[in-house]
DNA sequence: GTCGACTCTGACGTTGACGTCAAGGCTCGG
DNA sequence: CCGAGCCTTGACGTCAACGTCAGAGTCGAC
């Protein structure tokens, strides 16, 4: 998918030698619903708020879908289900990734400035980075929850643990203490 | 709100002696939604779906929330925007967890039989681990994203650092490798 | 008891992310 | 060139998770 920026600009001719879209035919709607686990009502869907267009369209009017487009619909997929980004938020980062390409194309071009060079990279890192902070803050969140479960989990293999020697004196009683509310934090 | 079991079994008289639900004087909608932050119509959704009974209900039907109901809340919303869970689904993790207060109870009640005990612990250990394993397998999911990211994100480092000192002659060039397609797994 | 603030129960509206259906257009093998 | 499939664009339906509104009821202070 950073290999066309996603039909964006990279106006210099599709250099026939690699196979960047050949060997795979591009994919009727159904065919690449089908193969991307989602149905057709979606992909159209996707195009409709400009998150996926297809790598070509007949003369007719009919969509044709690369490989790399369902690799960006595996990544949208992604981002909704393991982040729960709405598909206006998954836009967003999916043109920061777009922008990462172009930067990508530019970069490489002989007729890029160091300095513009030097910007295009720190914008990249910039865009990056933010997502990133997104990412960890749910991600420290999961761990935390992670090791609330964890606590829970070992409490209860410690009793049962008690209960295998049946006569070992050692039990905390008392209240349940950290069990029921060890909320870590709670912004 | 382990304390409770969310209004369950526990005959035993509320035992006036320490302070569970005194001192905090039970909030009405209204304030018990700011506290929360959240609607009341979210607050009597949630008790339509048998997420969340007030603590108690005046004779004239108003709901009245104690500080354990206002905790339940976060732990809803917490499952939904962690875990992307859906009410019903939350309804069972909170149901499990009722579960377990249950069996808290009960294991420190005189009447339960040292066998019961361990087969009430075993019930809750494996209610636990059930949760743990979604939990578990979508951080893991999110750390293979993280990594993803922060090699990108290295990249654009590694580049920047290149025109720190203008005349290095390091540079990988070539294809862009891994830097478009390097997703993890895909079940 | 009475007034104002708060709350109740329906019941219908909304938003996001599609599902579904109808009426026609495109494609491609024979 | 032609028919079987595949595809198109509307347009309306749906489901979850609430929002919103109306009309009536409740509570606590005075």
């Amino acid at each position: 998918m950073a290999t066309t920026a996603h039909r964006g600009a990279a106006g210099t001719a599709p250099a026939a030698g690699s196979p960047p879209t050949a060997g795979a035919p591009l994919l009727g709607i159904g065919a690449a619903a089908v193969r991307a686990g989602v149905s057709e009502r979606a992909l159209r869907y996707y195009q409709q708020l400009g998150l996926l267009v297809p790598a070509c369209t007949t003369p007719g009017g009919l969509r044709r879908y690369s490989e790399d487009d369902l690799a960006r619909v595996a990544r949208i997929r992604e981002l909704q289900a393991l982040l729960g980004l709405n598909l206006d938020e998954i836009a967003v980062v999916l043109r920061n990734e777009d922008r990462l390409a172009e930067i990508r194309l530019s970069y490489h071009d002989e007729r890029t400035s160091d300095g513009e060079r030097r910007r295009l990279t720190r914008e990249c890192l910039s865009l990056q980075e933010s997502l990133r902070g997104t990412v960890e803050a749910k991600r420290v969140a999961l761990d935390g929850f992670l090791a609330d479960l964890d606590a829970r989990i070992r409490k209860c293999r410690d009793l049962l643990a008690g209960y295998r020697e049946p006569e070992t004196p050692r039990q905390d009683k008392g209240e349940p203490a950290s069990l029921g509310s060890a909320r870590p934090q709670h912004g």
